[in-house]
DNA sequence: CATACATGAATTTTT
DNA sequence: TTCATGTATG
């Protein structure tokens, strides 16, 4: 969190300095997790662990990236490279890597990717029903979760159906071993059996790891608490258990793909010194917002008792919105964007926020296809919005390689775009040539580009390499005098395939990754990319925003669209824009100001007509609703349908029994009237404060 | 019988 | 948006 407190809270303290046995840290919504961990390990250190015995483990590489972001501000750059910070699954990897010969796997072996799963599964169970191999890929994951094999499996099934998937099951695994491959879950699964079965190679890792922490522990399944368990615990001393388990079982909402709680319950039965530690205090919401949370969360039977608190005043009330249908509750969610942007309102801890921007606000909901009524009235409103969790294809390298190209194209001064261009596929131009390149263009005042074709450079350079300079000059501006006049999609096809054949761009592709599949799926990638840019050359009539365009483009105009559409994207984080994300996506941010659309019965809590709603189901829903309440600092507006299109018939929509959980008329109403006064003089005094700040900051301008 | 087009419905997600 | 199912037509 960018607020965090200067110093830790007494329960942080406690968490950071409990080092010498299992330690859980229940750390509730926007309690300083993070601080706890990186804090955990600069401590280790100084107890005199080597940073790579340390290990962090997430369940996701994004989160990873970020927590080895945070350890480096804390401990340094030179110990936050080595410390081990990885998912579960490129932990595993690491394990199988060095000792996968031990569990029967060969040096080389393969990681297969859900794609490559469907595609064994429907061979192996003779099936062209891609719905039907799928069902068998989830049911098989579920129980492979569970440490599950295929004969347990057999057993274990409820139904037909799962018999039939076990069955499947069983040729699954007989071809994974013939292929010497290995699935995701595998990833987890042998590992653990390595660790279980040879007793040489458990003592090695439980050497190498001093201490494990494990990030976000709700989320953990069966098998990865075994895998945790088998690193961490001795044979013979349950109680020497070094790890740190930091997580909250009020935010457990990955039941439904195996995560299970019950490893919460069972971290003190089986650890008897584990030390548990509440994290209580929030730093991130406002009064009226936390206690809408947690008499939401008190509808749940509770592991451990914990409950949100914060020094923050109360703020503004939750607001509450009912809608008729889909399209005025989007335009409610623009409206309130509209209302609350270019204010300058305070946040929760009283700073002063300065001008909102469109990057305070996320519109969160249920499920993905909520968010394209809500794309469309925010476009039509011209507010700049992004979809998380939206897999952007733009993102991937070989797609960003050919972007730096066409944007080199568009503009050839643009000199971040010229030296991956450069690089991409690799021409003999090296540090030492571009160095002098840059030094060059940095002197004159001159791009990348221009320096290049420069008399007086060739002083400086050898012969070669001003050679594969000028030649590579000549044929950017040869293919750009080309894509300035080639339309249709034929024709921008055939131009762009010869473009990739030119500077070899497969062969890099399949020269700079070891395993040929891989780079097959990224030479195919490139492909879509090529057919999404030459149908754009061909000017199919397309609505577009209101507007026909009809016209055949150039690719060098395509060209000019992308590059514009990859600048924007390429400021990252930093873009100015609403966030639209699911529930699920949202774990984990915050926003100051949020909307919770389509808080109806049915779909939170999700009612499905396949399976029945269960107790454990609705409370799964419950943490999902106080997950969303819990990611706004200043504002929540939560907004239900009252009436809804079903078809061409209205029928009548179902505020969800959350919002009357959230007791949003009582708030406040049962204050202490001593504690009003105590809050409305905070209050003040923060504002107070915040003005004087503001107009500090202001004479120091 | 096969293909083309329209209509309607839609959990949640990572490795 | 995508995906699957249904209807109409060749």
């Amino acid at each position: 969190m960018a607020d965090a407190p200067a110093s830790l809270n007494p329960a942080q303290l406690e968490a950071v300095h409990h080092l010498r046995g299992p330690c859980l840290v229940l750390a509730g919504a926007g309690s300083g997790k993070t601080r706890v961990i990186t804090h955990k390990i600069a401590r280790l250190l100084q107890a005199g662990l080597a940073p790579k015995q340390i290990a962090a483990i997430t369940f996701t590489n994004k989160a990873a990236q970020e927590m080895r972001e945070r350890a480096k501000g804390l401990v340094g750059p030179k110990a936050a490279k080595d410390l081990v910070i990885s998912t579960f699954h490129s932990l595993g990897v690491r394990l199988l890597r060095e000792d996968g010969q031990r569990v029967g796997l060969k040096e080389q072996f393969s990681i297969l990717d859900s794609d490559d799963v469907l595609g064994v599964l429907r061979d192996a169970g003779s099936c062209s029903d891609n719905a039907l191999a799928r069902r068998w890929q989830w049911t098989i994951s579920l129980w492979k979760n569970q440490g599950l094999d295929s004969e347990a499996a057999l057993r274990a099934a409820k139904d037909a159906d799962e018999q039939v998937a076990a069955r499947v099951m069983k040729l699954y695994e007989e071809r994974l071993a013939a292929y010497q491959a290995v699935d995701f879950d595998d990833l987890i699964g042998l590992p653990l059996k390595l660790l279980q079965r040879d007793e040489e190679a458990r003592a090695k890792w439980q050497e190498r790891f001093g201490h494990v922490l494990v990030d976000e522990y709700q989320d953990t399944n069966a098998v990865q608490y075994e895998l945790l368990k088998a690193l961490v615990s001795h044979p013979d001393d349950r109680r020497r258990g070094l790890f740190t388990a930091v997580g909250d079982d009020d935010q457990s909402i990955y039941g439904w793909r195996g995560a299970t709680i019950d490893n919460l319950k069972r971290l003190p039965e089986d650890w008897p010194t584990l030390k548990v530690i509440p994290l209580e205090q929030n730093y991130r919401s406002t009064g009226h917002i936390l206690r809408a949370a947690n008499n939401v969360i008190a509808g749940n039977p509770k592991l451990f008792e914990k409950k949100l608190w914060s020094e923050f005043g109360d703020g503004d009330p939750v607001r509450l919105v009912e809608c008729d249908g889909e399209e005025h509750e989007a335009e409610r969610a623009v409206a309130f964007i509209q209302g609350l942007r270019g204010q300058g309102g305070a946040l929760a801890d009283g700073r002063q926020g300065g001008q909102t921007k469109f990057s305070d606000f996320a519109v969160l909901y249920r499920a993905n296809h909520q968010s394209r009524v809500l794309e469309q009235k925010l476009r039509a409103a011209q507010i700049p919005y992004k979809v998380s969790g939206g897999t952007s294809f733009f993102d991937r390298a070989e797609i960003k390689d050919l972007c730096a190209w066409l944007r080199l194209l568009v503009n050839q001064d643009d000199d971040p775009a010229f030296l991956r261009a450069v690089t991409t596929p690799k021409r003999g131009i090296g540090h030492q040539t571009l160095g002098k390149l840059g030094e060059f263009s940095g002197k004159w005042k001159v791009s990348l580009f221009e320096a290049l074709f420069s008399e007086s450079l060739a002083a400086q350079l050898g012969p070669k390499a001003i050679g594969s300079l000028h030649e590579f000059g000549r044929y950017v501006n040869e293919l750009e005098h080309r894509a300035r006049h080639t339309q249709g999609s034929e024709d921008a096809k055939a131009l762009l395939l010869e473009w990739l054949k030119d500077i070899g761009y497969e062969q890099h592709l399949y020269d700079s990754e070891d395993s040929e599949k891989l780079a097959a799926s990224r030479w195919s990638n490139v492909m879509d990319f090529i057919d999404w840019i030459a149908k754009r050359c061909g000017g199919e009539i397309t609505q577009e925003g209101g507007n026909f365009e009809s016209e055949r483009q150039t690719v060098l105009q395509v060209a000019q669209t992308i590059s514009v559409i990859i600048s924007l994207a390429e400021r990252g984080d930093e873009q100015d824009v609403v966030t639209l994300s699911t529930l699920h996506a949202s774990k984990g941010l915050e926003w100051p100001h949020v909307v919770l659309a389509g808080v109806n019965e049915g779909l939170l809590p999700f009612k499905s007509d396949a399976e029945e709603m269960t107790p454990q189901r609705l409370e799964e829903e419950r943490r999902l609703m106080y997950v969303g309440i819990t990611r706004a600092r200043s504002t929540l507006m939560v907004s239900t349908l009252r009436r809804r299109k079903k078809g061409r018939e209205t029928v009548a929509g179902i505020p969800s029994r959350f919002i009357a959980e959230m007791k949003l008329n009582e708030a406040g109403a049962n204050e202490d009237p001593r504690e009003r006064l105590k809050r409305l003089r905070a209050e003040l005094a923060t504002k107070a404060a915040g003005v004087a700040e503001q107009q500090a900051a202001h004479r120091g301008r």
